[in-house]
DNA sequence: TTAGGGTTAG
C-alpha cells in the first residue's frame, strides 16, 4: 500500500481507534523509510512527498495531534512547508483540546504574526482558552475581532460566548448575548441553563428552562445534567419534578445522568432515592460510586458508605483519589483514627499520597482526629497543594492551638505564591482572634481591602471578630458598616466579644443595630443577648428576650435553653432556672452546668450538688467546667473533706487533668479552712506554673487567718508574677492592720501609691425602664440617681414582707447584685454583726452588708464605700473575689475609713 | 469549532 493510500484512507476514517491503528501503519512505514534514509521519524512530509498535498498534511497533522499528543504534532507543524488557516486552527485545537490554554493562546499570536487570518474555527478555540484561563480582557478582545470579521450570528461562537461571559462572572452578559442569538438551538439553551446555575441563579435557571420548552427547543441529557444541581437549592420537589420530567421526554437514562440524578437525591438527603435511581440500570462506573459513598458521608451514614465502598471493590471498580476523598470525609465525621489510618494505607498502597485531593482530606482527617503532627507528614507527601490543602492544614493549626504555625504555614503559602481565598483568610484571622494579635489582624485586613474578599460575608465576620477579640470596638464597627451584607453571625461575634470583656450593656446595644439593619436573631444571638441580660442581671431586658425567643420559635434550640437556664440562674431566680431546665427535652452538660452555676452561685450549695448528683444518675459524664463549680460549691459551703474527694476523682476517675483553675479553687477550699500550709503545698507541687490569681487566693486566706509569715511570701511571689496588680498591696496591707502592724499596713500603702498602684474606680448596673444604666462610683449627679433610690428602697422593702432579710440567703431568691448594689446605697438598720448566711455579713462597726460571693464567672460584686459604690472586678476566677471578700479587704479599708 | 457526572478547606 503507498504512503499515499494509507493517508488518504486515514483521511477517510472517523473513528479514533482505527485512526490510531491505522496512524500506527503510517509511522512504521514512515520509520521503515526513515531508517533506510536515514532521516527523522518526525519529519515525514517531505520524504512522503506530501508538501504540495496541503489537504493531506492538514490531515495528518490532525491525526498526529489526536494519535501521539501535542509535542509529535507540533513537531510535524513545525516542519510543514506550507501552512493555511486550517493548518493553524488544527494545532491550536490540540492545544485546547490538551488543556495547554496559555500555549494555545501564545499560538494564535504566532498565527496572527505571521499574517494568517483566522477563521470561526480558530476563534472559538482562542475564546475557549480564554474562557478556562478566565482571561476576560483578552476574551473580550476576541469578541470584538468576531464582530469584525461578521462571525457574530454563528451559533457556535456564540455558545462559546455564552461561556466566556459566564465563567468571568458576567452572567447578565452572558444573559445578553443569549437573548440577542437568533438561532438558539438545544446547546445555546443549555449553556445559558449551565451558567446560571454556575452563579448560582437557580431560579433564573429554572426559568429559562421553561422557556426553552415554550420555546419548542427540546432538553436534552446535557440539559438536565446541568439543571439537576439547582435543586440542591431550590429543593427536592424542584429535582423530583425535573426526574418526573425528564422521564416522561423518554430521556435515555444514561451513566452521567443517572450520576447527576443520585447527587440530586443524595444533597437532599434521600439516599434511599438516590440507590433506587442508581439501580435502574446496571452501570456504575467510579464516578458514580464515588456520588454514593459521598452521598452516605453527607447523610452521616459512615457505616453504608464503608459497605458501599466493599460493595464497590467487589464489583471490580477501582477507587481513585475522588473515593478516597469521600470516605476519609466519612472516617473525620465520626473522628474514627483508626478508619483513617486503614484508608491512609489504602492511599499509599495506591500510590495516591501525592495527589492534591486524596492527600489533603489526609490532612483535614488528621488535624480533625488532633494529630497535627500527622497532618503535616501528610502535607508534605503531597506534590502540588492547592489552596485548599493550605487552607487545610492552616485552619487545623488554627483550631488545635497552634496558631504560630497557622501563621507560619499562612506565609509559606504566600511565598510559593498561592493566594489565599475567603476560606484562608476566615481560617488565619480565626489564629488572630485567638491570640489576640493586633499586628497580624492589620496586616490582614490590608490585604482583605486590597484584594476585595471582604466581600465575602464569612470573612467579614472573622475580620469583627479579630477586632472585637483585641477589644478594638471602633474598628470592628467599622468593618461591619464596610461589609455588603451582614447576617446574625457578624452581629453575634460583637456580642459575643463584648460579653468576654465584660461589656455586656454594650453588648445589648448591639440589637438596635441588628434591628435597624433588619438581621434577624437566631439562636445563637439570642443565647449571647441573654448572656448579656445575666451579666447584667437586667431582669426585664431578659424576660424580653425570653418572650421574644417563644414568638420567634428560637426557645427550644438547645443554645437559648441552655442560656435562659444561666440566665435565670445567675438572676437569683432558682425557680424559673430550674423551669427553663425541666422544659429541655434533651439537656447537655452545659444544660447541666448552668443549672449547678446558678445554684452555687446564689448560695444553694446542698442543692447545686444535689443536682451534680442527678447529673451523673442522668449519665452525664462531668466535664471541666463541672468540676471548676463543684469545687466552688464545696469550697463556698466548706465542705473541705468533700472538695479533696471531688479534685482527686477528677484524674482518677474521670480522666480530666485539673488546669490552673481548678487548683486556684482548691487552695481557695484549703485556705478557707485554715489549711494555709497545705494550700502552699499545692502551689509548690502542682504541674502548672502559678500564676498571680492563685498567690492572691492565698494571700486573702493568709490574711484572713492572720498569717503574716506566709502572707508577706506569698505577696512577694504574686507581686513578680504581676507588679501591675494593687490587690497583693492592699491584701498584705489589711493582713497587717487585723494583725495589730498598723505601721507595717501604711507602709505597704505608701509603697503601693509610690508605685503608682490605686484600686481601680467602681462601677454598677440597674436597670430603669427596661434600660440598662451604668453608674460610676461617687456620682451622685446621675440623672437617675432619685429612681435608683426609689428601685432600692422598694427592693429593701420586698425583702423585709417577705422576712428575708435576715434569714439564711440560701432561702432568697433575689438577684445577689441587687441586693450588692440595695445596700450599697442605702445604709440598712443597724443589727450588729448578724451573719445572715454564708454569703453575706455586716460590717461590726458601719453596719453596711456586704457580699461574699457574687456569681461564679464574668461577675462583679459591688460594695458601698461610704456614697459611692465599689465593684469588685472578677479575677479570671471568682475564687479572688471570693477569697478577698472573704478577708474583708474592702470592708475595712474602703467601707469603714472612707 | 460549541455543552455533561464524583472530591478535600472557613
Amino acid at each position: 500500500m503507498s504512503l499515499t493510500t494509507v493517508t488518504k484512507f486515514v483521511i477517510n476514517t472517523t473513528q479514533v481507534n482505527c485512526f490510531k491503528e491505522t496512524c500506527l501503519r503510517v509511522l512504521s512505514l514512515c520509520n521503515s523509510r526513515a531508517l533506510k534514509e536515514g532521516v527523522s521519524v518526525h519529519s515525514p512530509i517531505t520524504k512522503l512527498g506530501l508538501q504540495e498535498d496541503l489537504y493531506l498534511s492538514n490531515n495528518l497533522l490532525s491525526l498526529y495531534a489526536k494519535c501521539f499528543g501535542v509535542e509529535p504534532a507540533r513537531h510535524f507543524f513545525d516542519e510543514m512547508p506550507d501552512r493555511d488557516v486550517v493548518s493553524w486552527t488544527g494545532m491550536l485545537s490540540a492545544y485546547v483540546r490538551n488543556g495547554r490554554y496559555d500555549e494555545a493562546l501564545e499560538f494564535f499570536y504566532s498565527m496572527s504574526i505571521s499574517g494568517q487570518c483566522p477563521n470561526e474555527f480558530t476563534l472559538s478555540s482562542v475564546l475557549r482558552s480564554c474562557s478556562l484561563l478566565g482571561d476576560f480582557d483578552y476574551g473580550t478582545r476576541i469578541h470584538a475581532y468576531v464582530i469584525k470579521l461578521g462571525f457574530e450570528s454563528n451559533q457556535y461562537l456564540g455558545s462559546t460566548m455564552i461561556d466566556l461571559y459566564a465563567r468571568c462572572g458576567f452572567t447578565d452578559e452572558a444573559c445578553k448575548i443569549f437573548t440577542n442569538m437568533d438561532n438558539r438551538d438545544t446547546i445555546s439553551w443549555t449553556t445559558i441553563i449551565s451558567s446560571l446555575v454556575q452563579a448560582e441563579k437557580f431560579s433564573q435557571a429554572l426559568a429559562h428552562y421553561m422557556d426553552m420548552i415554550c420555546a419548542g427547543v427540546h432538553p436534552n441529557e446535557f440539559t438536565f445534567v446541568k439543571l439537576l444541581p439547582a435543586s440542591y437549592s431550590l429543593g427536592l420537589n424542584y429535582g423530583k419534578l425535573l426526574h418526573a420530567h425528564l422521564i416522561i421526554l423518554g430521556m435515555r437514562l444514561n451513566l452521567v445522568l443517572k450520576t447527576a440524578l443520585v447527587n440530586m437525591y443524595s444533597k437532599c438527603q434521600k439516599m434511599e432515592d438516590a440507590i433506587k435511581v442508581s439501580n435502574q440500570t446496571p452501570d456504575y462506573d467510579v464516578l458514580l460510586w464515588t456520588s454514593v459513598i459521598s452521598g452516605f458521608t453527607q447523610s452521616l451514614r459512615v457505616t453504608d458508605a464503608i459497605a458501599a465502598v466493599h460493595e464497590m471493590e467487589l464489583s471490580g471498580t477501582v477507587p481513585n483519589n475522588f473515593t478516597y476523598c469521600s470516605i476519609l470525609k466519612a472516617s473525620s465525621e465520626i473522628l474514627s483514627l483508626e478508619l483513617g489510618k486503614q484508608i491512609h494505607s489504602r492511599i499509599i498502597k495506591a500510590g495516591l499520597e501525592d495527589d492534591t485531593c486524596a492527600g489533603g482530606a489526609l490532612v483535614d482527617m488528621y488535624m480533625k482526629c488532633y494529630l497535627a503532627e500527622d497532618a503535616f507528614g501528610a502535607f508534605r507527601d503531597i506534590t502540588s497543594p492547592s489552596v485548599i490543602t493550605w487552607t487545610s492544614l492552616i485552619a487545623g493549626f488554627s483550631q488545635h492551638g497552634f496558631e504560630k504555625d497557622s501563621f507560619q504555614s499562612f506565609a509559606e503559602m504566600r511565598a510559593v505564591g498561592i493566594q489565599p481565598n475567603s476560606f484562608t483568610l476566615s481560617s488565619i484571622l480565626r489564629a488572630c482572634s485567638t491570640v489576640k494579635s493586633h499586628s497580624q489582624t492589620v496586616k490582614l485586613h490590608g490585604l482583605i481591602v486590597k484584594t476585595k474578599a471582604g466581600c465575602d460575608t464569612v470573612v467579614g465576620n472573622a475580620l469583627v471578630d479579630a477586632y472585637a477579640a483585641l477589644g478594638m470596638v471602633d474598628d470592628a464597627w467599622h468593618v461591619v458598616t464596610s461589609m455588603i451584607h451582614r447576617d446574625a453571625i457578624t452581629y453575634t461575634c460583637l456580642a459575643t466579644r463584648m460579653n468576654q470583656m465584660g461589656r455586656y450593656e454594650v453588648a445589648l446595644d448591639v440589637i438596635v443595630r441588628m434591628y435597624m439593619d433588619d438581621v434577624e436573631m437566631d439562636g445563637f444571638s439570642m443565647a449571647s443577648f441573654l448572656s448579656s441580660s445575666a451579666g447584667l442581671a437586667a431582669m426585664e431586658t431578659g424576660r424580653q428576650l425570653h418572650c421574644y425567643s417563644i414568638k420567634a420559635g428560637l426557645a427550644s434550640g438547645i443554645s437559648v435553653s441552655n442560656a435562659l437556664v444561666d440566665f435565670y440562674g445567675k438572676c437569683g431566680c432558682t425557680d424559673d432556672a430550674y423551669r427553663a431546665f425541666k422544659g429541655i427535652s434533651e439537656p447537655d452538660i452545659v444544660s447541666w452546668n448552668g443549672l449547678i452555676s446558678g445554684l452555687a452561685s446564689t448560695g444553694h450549695i446542698s442543692s447545686a450538688l444535689s443536682t451534680f448528683d442527678d447529673m451523673r444518675l442522668a449519665g452525664f459524664k462531668p466535664d471541666s467546667i463541672t468540676f471548676l463549680l463543684v469545687l466552688f460549691a464545696c469550697s463556698h459551703g466548706g465542705l473541705v473533706e468533700l472538695g479533696l474527694e471531688h479534685f482527686q476523682s477528677m484524674r482518677e476517675k474521670h480522666e480530666i487533668a485539673p488546669q490552673l483553675d481548678h487548683y486556684a479553687c482548691l487552695v481557695d477550699l484549703l485556705g478557707r479552712a485554715g489549711r494555709l500550709e497545705d494550700a502552699m503545698e499545692v502551689i509548690m507541687t502542682m504541674p502548672l506554673k502559678p500564676d498571680a490569681l492563685i498567690y492572691k487566693t492565698l494571700l486573702g486566706a493568709c490574711k484572713s487567718h492572720r498569717n503574716i509569715a506566709l502572707g508577706e511570701y506569698v505577696a512577694r511571689q504574686g507581686i513578680e508574677l504581676d507588679p501591675s496588680d494593687p490587690a497583693f498591696y492592699v491584701l498584705l496591707a489589711n493582713l497587717y492592720e487585723e494583725s495589730g502592724q498598723p505601721d507595717l499596713a501604711k507602709s505597704t500603702r505608701r509603697v503601693m501609691r509610690e508605685r503608682g498602684l490605686k484600686k481601680n474606680p467602681g462601677q454598677c448596673w440597674m436597670e430603669i425602664r427596661n434600660k440598662v444604666h451604668l453608674f460610676n462610683a461617687g456620682d451622685r449627679s446621675h440623672p437617675h440617681i432619685n429612681e435608683i433610690h426609689e428601685k432600692v428602697e422598694s427592693l429593701i422593702t420586698d425583702l423585709k414582707n417577705r422576712g428575708n432579710l435576715y434569714q439564711d440567703y440560701e432561702d432568697s431568691s433575689y438577684h445577689s447584685e441587687k441586693l450588692a448594689v440595695a445596700f450599697g446605697l442605702l445604709r440598712t438598720p443597724r443589727n450588729a454583726s448578724i451573719r445572715i448566711s454564708k454569703n453575706m455579713r455586716i460590717c461590726s462597726e458601719c453596719h453596711n452588708f456586704i457580699m461574699l460571693v457574687t456569681q461564679f464567672v464574668d461577675r462583679e460584686i459591688i460594695v458601698r464605700d461610704g456614697n459611692r459604690l465599689h465593684v469588685f472586678k472578677k479575677g479570671e476566677c471568682s475564687c479572688m473575689v471570693a477569697a478577698s471578700l472573704q478577708h474583708d479587704e474592702i470592708f475595712h479599708n474602703s467601707v469603714c475609713h472612707s
